[in-house]
DNA sequence: CGCGACGTTGATTTGCCTCAACGATTGTGG
DNA sequence: CCACAATCGTTGAGGCAAATCAACGTCGCG
């Protein structure tokens, strides 16, 4: 039931049962159909979902229709949009699901009780928050320095379980190109 | 002597004078004069530097000789290469300081031991690291979505403290285009 | 079956880069 | 304090990477 979520968990902190069982009794299991939304955009993001099955992605869209995924979460990942969930200000981001799956939500005000009762709940995040930081500073730095071939190579080797799950289209955006500019570079790579 | 340190830790936490005591045990202070390297590629970054006066810039460079710069730290920031530090792997970014300043540094070790005298640090770091990531996932959709010119714009309109200190080349650098490019865009923009 | 989304391909345009030359500024050694 | 070198920012010419626009075949889905 609990699938890889303990397991997560377990890579960063080690928890006894009593503090199991309360983190437990804050979950909330959903199930997700593909195209579903998470999160929409102006909203405010209260939970922060752990992924058990399936892919989400978040991404921001522009005024002219045109959309950026920042990121795709398949399972074992956490998703939420960090700044109005931490802030409460309305969600830039959107998050919805690739796939059909199951996700295991945390609520705002639960994580804030949790903190105070399982104070190893914070080093968790931290770590968390802190691989992140120093995953978006390292594909910063590639998009800043290098050509979407290169980055599309890397993504393909970085994430070779996605390439065949998720659309071209939602590449290309997450590359920062343009789909029939990265229908080119496959070309090539041929 | 502490300059704008208690008050940045006060933005997020509250500590008592016995764990401000504490923590100014561990502190170190430095000079440091322009240009003067503060970590370099492959060492083994072993201290987290707050900066109260100067500016520093964290960067990566590339085969062919080129830099990118991947983040500005004046003062009131905090810089450090968050892998080589958290994981111990040789640094692949390197620190400079732009101009002459003072820093305060914390070490690794100190840092792990004081996690577990101050627990409230740990919630301390989560903060800075979330808000970190917040911002790295923002220019990592400006910089996959917009135009040189609309990132140099809002790179003016969130820093302008910073445009003029700091050279072109280096925000060239920063904006992931060349210094010439930039020149172009500046006087379009007159 | 028929519609709409997707991926491909070609023609053309645009954003940004490279290379090179030139003043202006900064830094350095005598 | 001057002279010289080195670095920096600007400008112009030309080139490449990636975008736009448009047309077409394919596939999934109602």
């Amino acid at each position: 039931m609990y699938g890889l979520f303990f397991q997560n968990i377990a890579k960063h902190i080690q928890l006894n049962s009593a503090e199991e069982l309360q983190l437990k009794s804050k979950l909330h299991f959903k199930n997700v159909a593909k195209n579903e939304p998470l999160l929409k955009i102006g909203e405010h993001c209260r939970t922060i979902y752990f992924v058990d099955k399936g892919c989400l992605r978040i991404y921001q869209n522009h005024e002219n229709g045109d959309e950026t995924n920042i990121l795709f979460c398949p399972e074992n990942w956490w998703a939420c949009d960090i700044m109005s969930f931490s802030l409460g200000t309305p969600a830039t981001y959107a998050i919805e699901a690739l796939e059909d799956g199951e996700v295991i939500g945390i609520d705002l005000k639960d994580l804030e009780e949790l903190y105070m009762e399982i104070p190893k709940l914070e080093r968790f995040f931290r770590i968390l928050f802190q691989n992140g930081f120093a995953l978006y500073q390292n594909r910063l730095t590639l998009a800043l320095s290098t050509s979407a071939e290169i980055r599309y190579t890397l993504f393909n080797k970085q994430y070779p379980m996605l390439i065949n799950r998720i659309s071209q289209k939602h590449i290309a955006s997450y590359l920062g190109i343009t789909p029939v500019f990265l229908s080119i570079i496959r070309k090539r790579k041929l």
